[in-house]
DNA sequence: GCATGTGAACGGATTCACAGCG
DNA sequence: CGCTGTGAATCCGTTCACATGC
């Protein structure tokens, strides 16, 4: 194994691994393969097995991979053991299909606080959460140490929100506004357009 | 220029640098140049000209591009110049926003029905559509002739709903739900999971 | 002068193939 | 024997650097 520092197109591909892990553990499955994993995520085998290689020696010769402590370390390179607290920003549909999802939890991520700048939807309840208001933001996730935010505000408010999730502390941030943002670079960003991933596919239709 | 054929990893550059070209000439921009684009999106100027090259020649040395004309090739080159007609299947909180998501038109892509399975939903108006049964949906797609699907059911419905799209001519399916589907190698399938985005960026906290 | 388009050089990721071990 | 873990080989993508032409 490799502690020199791993590709992140590695790291990119943990997670993956790890949802399928977790679908055969509620299958009821106790062991896997390499073989078997990269078959139903369509990777290969010896890719599944050089990835892992960089975080230790988890696979058994002969046998393979113990579903769930696989998955267990896996949850621990990722440090998704426990929950991370995360606020989501722009209660929109969007947002609020975001906020009602109840997936989150199990995967290592609570939403713990919405917010909005439209007064008309401060104090509406979401699930059993209760919208805020973004004058309140910076110092409530400063108080509460949260470090991870989804942002789903309209494009032109995006960098501007951005700037302030920084301001409070943020350090990733998961996009599901349409735009690049330009922020420092010890914060990561994620993005979601579903365009994107559309005009993708429309080029080989 | 390159007519080989294009890596996939290229033509999944293509629509960032057309949602940038499109804001920048929504800000009044009618000249830019590889480094600019590239600054914009952090991107190298290299990478940008090399990509476009294997599609043509749309620069003038000495200026750069003409933001709407590039614009305008990307979108022939991506097929988006004309929208595509789209289904949504699954209309619970994500499908609901996604179907009143008035950002797809402008960039191709223009949704025409709404199915879900749950009876409950069924005439339900969201925007000016009206949610149909699934049991037409096969049908309806088949005469309507479209190719294009996205797909926000539950998890454990995916796979089967996913055939049943298959089944009906779609070739193209944006997955919204967090589960790897298993189809023919002609249907092209993207996915978006936002945990899996967010536990790539928590290894890095 | 300036920015494109591109062959060549480079670097990194994937695949191969096999030693090692249960 | 079967499957992992891993160096070596291969493949592929990015960057470099410059000729070309506005």
């Amino acid at each position: 194994m490799a502690t020199v520092q791993v590709p992140e197109i590695v790291v990119r591909r943990l997670p993956l691994y790890l949802r399928e892990l977790m679908k055969m553990g509620a299958e009821g499955r106790e062991i896997t393969s390499s073989q078997e994993l990269g078959a139903r995520l369509g990777i290969s085998s010896a890719q599944i097995r050089k990835d892992l290689s960089h975080f230790g020696e988890f696979g058994k010769q002969g046998t393979g991979y113990n579903v769930d402590s696989l998955a267990g370390e896996l949850k621990r390179i990722l440090k998704v053991e426990k929950a991370w607290d995360v606020v989501v920003v722009g209660i929109g549909d969007l947002g609020r299909a975001v906020a009602r999802n109840t997936g989150f939890v199990d995967r290592g991520l609570r939403i713990v606080a919405l917010f909005d700048s439209d007064s008309a939807k401060i104090g509406n309840r979401v699930g059993d959460l209760t919208v805020e208001t973004t004058a309140d933001m910076v110092a409530s996730i400063r108080t509460h140490g949260v470090r991870v935010a989804m942002l789903a505000v309209p494009a032109r408010e995006a960098q501007a929100v951005a700037e302030k999730l920084v301001e409070a502390g943020i350090q990733a941030i998961l996009c599901y506004t349409p735009t690049s943002l330009s922020l420092p670079v010890n914060v990561r960003v994620e993005y979601l357009d579903p365009v994107l991933r559309m005009q993708q596919m429309t080029y080989y239709l």
